[in-house]
DNA sequence: ATGTCCCGCCACTGG
DNA sequence: CCAGTGGCGGGACAT
């Protein structure tokens, strides 16, 4: 087969030592950034996952791992097999916006036939996977065999969305991990699950959704969501990414087709790192303008490591947070809270959203206030 | 030692 | 049956 060529070839970015294996460049987190700057630019509707493995350099089974996880916040959607439609960052408001009625609700049953919440909305999109979907698992029947789907890797990164969406805090994989195990409390799943959440954290991260950090007090690392004005802002993280690295079109691996390349040069990667961080600033920026200083007030007050605007729900990032249908999108959402009672299998998920949808829900209602008076 | 998380075996699934 | 998917956890790297 195919997967008789070395895995890392040979070196070329300090031609010093014999090839320095490096378990970063390998990382869900790099890999998917380079997927963002190989398709997240203009006329990229169509992505083919063969294409991909081979353009990016990596197995198809890592392009399994951030397809799912692109497509459960709706940057992507499946159109079929080996098919993916390209969506961009845009589509993430909106699909936030049906995550968390769903998260609302949540669960199974509502949902279509893939694993993960359908994301597509009724506007004027095509969903034909959307059809057949509900064959089974309608109703009240949680779907017990074997549950493959329950644990997918797609359903996951949905469930820890909506954890840190309805969380102001930070949240360490530990802690979102037994939440989202419930009764279970075998070390072996959660081993697993935390493996899992690292996956999702690491392209999560990488797309500047979610940011790590220490919690204050144990020093542990956690996360906590950061929203998507970054990546609205200017269309996207790689658009940006671009902004800078524009004459070479992403290292010389990526655009030469040859079929089992590894290589992640190290200036290419040096370039990342300094895109990166320029972007965090225009992020860090941005999100002070709109955030103020209200977030502070809903942070600990040790904890200065870290202060990022309040994530605004979905649909306020299109029209200013002082717009008055803002208040009426809090209502709305306020009777979704208490239309559609947490049904998660666990207590402990179920208070935790109930206390938060609450918690939101005053946050928002502030925010809105706050920024009204801020505001000239 | 503990925390991360890459890698790829192999069970499922849809066709 | 086959090719496409993707759960899962051993164990290699990082700290």
């Amino acid at each position: 087969m195919s997967s008789s060529s070395p895995p890392f070839p040979s070196d070329s970015e300090t031609k010093g030592g014999p090839s320095v294996y490096c378990r970063k460049e390998k990382s869900l987190g790099v890999l998917c950034s380079n997927f963002l700057k190989l398709y997240n630019r203009d006329g990229v509707e169509s992505i083919g996952l063969d294409n991909a493995a081979d353009q990016l350099g990596v197995e198809r089974r890592r392009i399994y791992d951030i397809v799912n996880i692109f497509e459960s916040v709706g940057v992507l959607t499946r159109k079929a097999k080996n098919q993916y439609t390209w969506k961009g960052f845009t589509a993430i408001p909106q699909a936030l916006e049906i995550l968390m009625k769903g998260g609302l609700q949540e669960k199974f049953n509502a949902s279509i036939g893939r694993n993960v919440v359908n994301l597509s909305d009724d506007n004027e999109c095509r969903e034909p996977l959307n059809s057949k979907a509900d064959k089974s698992l309608e109703g009240s029947e949680p779907q017990k065999v074997d549950g493959r789907k329950e644990k997918s890797l797609g359903l996951l990164a949905q469930n820890f969305v909506k954890l840190l969406l309805s969380s102001n805090e930070l949240i360490s994989l530990d802690r979102a991990a037994s939440l989202l195990l419930g009764d279970i409390r075998d070390p072996t799943s959660m081993r697993t699950k935390v493996r899992r959440l690292y996956d999702i954290a690491n392209v999560f991260a990488s797309m500047n959704l979610i940011a790590k950090t220490r919690h204050p007090d144990s020093g542990k690392p956690a996360f906590k969501w950061i929203g998507v004005q970054g990546q609205l802002k200017q269309g996207s993280s790689a658009a940006l990414n671009e902004h800078e690295s524009k004459r070479r079109v992403f290292g010389s691996d990526i655009t030469n087709t040859c079929s089992k390349r590894y290589r992640a040069d190290y200036s290419l990667d040096k370039k990342l790192k300094q895109t990166e961080s320029t972007q965090n600033c225009a992020l860090h920026q941005n999100i002070k303008d709109n955030g103020k200083s209200l977030f502070e007030q809903h942070q600990k007050p040790g904890s200065k490591d870290f202060e990022f605007g309040p994530f605004k729900p979905s649909g306020v990032l299109n029209m200013r947070i002082s717009d008055k249908r803002n208040v009426e999108q809090i209502e709305d959402w306020d009777n979704l809270a208490s239309l559609y009672q947490p049904r998660y299998r666990n207590e402990a998920m179920n208070d935790l959203f109930s206390h938060y949808a609450e918690a939101w829900r005053l946050w928002y209602a502030e925010a809105d206030h706050k920024e009204k008076t801020h505001l000239p």
